[in-house]
DNA sequence: TATTGTTATACTCTATAACTATA
DNA sequence: TATAGTTATAGAGTATAACAATA
C-alpha cells in the first residue's frame, strides 16, 4: 500500500467507499437484514421503523419520515404495520395535540432485543478478519457514524 | 479500546457489524446511490443491474437472478429496462440457444463510466477520516469483499 | 422430460393530492 | 392561516404460476 504516495485524500476515499458500497450491495450485507425480517415474520419496512425506536423514547410521526426521509403518509402505513403487531402505539403528545408520539409496547421492546440479536450476528464474509482487525475495523465505523 | 480483554472475535464481529449496518441503512450510505440515480435518470433496478455488467463479460439472465437472489422474472423486466435504455442487448448464446446473455452496448459501457465517478465519489462523512484511516478501512473492505 | 426465460397477474412498497384536526 | 398526520389512490418494485422454446 506504499503505493498511496502523492494520492490524494479523496482518492483513497473513493476506493474505501467503492468497497463500502459493493460489501452491502453485491456481498454479505444485505441478506442479514433479509433473515431478521424472517426470524421475526416482520416486513422489512416495519422492521426498520422498530429498529428507529431503538433508543426507547418516544419519536414523532414527523420525526420518523425526516429520519427515513420518507413522505409522512408511509410513516402512517408503516406505523399502522407496528400497532397491527402490538409493538408499538401512537400517543398525542400532550403539549400539542397534532404530534403523535410513537412508543414500544414491552412486546415491542423484547422484539427489539431479539432483532438485536439476529441483526449483531456479523456476516460469515467477517471471520475473515482477525480479532485485532475487526478492532481497527469496529474503530473506524464508530468515527464514520457517530463522529 | 483496552476494554476488549477477554472478548471474542465474534462479538467484536458483530459490534463492527452493528457500525457498518447503520452507516449504510440509516447513514450516508444510502444517498449516493440515489443521486447516482437523479445524474442519470436510471430506476435504481436498471442502475444496479447495469452496475452488475461492469465487468464488460456477457451475463445471462440466470445469472443476474442467481446475483442479485431475485426472481427470474424480475430479471426480465430489468433487462428489458435496460434495454429501452439502450444500455445493453439480449443475444441468445450460440452453445445453448435457450440462455441469453446481456451484453453492454457502446452507450451502456458510456454510462457505466459516468455512473463509477458518481459512485466513487464518497459520501461526506468520510471526510472526518485521516489519510492514514481511509487507507486501513479501504484495506479492510477489500479483504471483506474480495477474501 | 428438464431447463431457460417470458407473460400475466397480484402483492408490497412508496409517493402525491386532498382532507381532518389541532394550533 | 399553518402544521401534523391520515385517507384515497396511483405508480414503482418484486414474486408466483402458467407458459413457450430449446435441450
Amino acid at each position: 500500500m506504499a503505493a498511496d504516495r502523492g494520492r490524494t485524500k479523496e482518492e483513497v476515499a473513493g476506493e474505501a467507499w467503492q468497497y463500502l458500497y459493493r460489501f452491502f450491495f453485491e456481498g454479505d450485507g444485505q441478506r442479514c437484514f433479509r433473515s431478521a425480517c424472517e426470524a421475526t415474520g416482520l416486513a422489512p419496512g416495519v422492521l426498520k421503523t422498530l429498529l428507529s425506536l431503538r433508543g426507547g423514547e418516544p419519536v414523532s410521526m414527523g420525526e420518523l419520515a425526516e429520519h427515513f426521509r420518507c413522505d409522512p403518509s408511509y410513516v402512517t402505513s408503516l406505523v399502522d404495520g407496528l400497532e397491527e403487531e402490538g409493538l408499538a402505539e401512537r400517543k398525542p403528545r400532550p403539549s400539542d395535540r397534532r404530534v403523535k408520539d410513537v412508543v414500544l409496547t414491552d412486546v415491542g421492546a423484547k422484539t427489539l432485543e431479539h432483532v438485536g440479536k439476529i441483526l449483531g450476528e456479523p456476516p460469515p464474509s467477517m471471520a475473515k478478519l482477525s480479532f485485532s482487525e475487526l478492532r481497527k475495523l469496529r474503530e473506524l465505523m464508530v468515527r464514520l457514524v457517530d463522529g
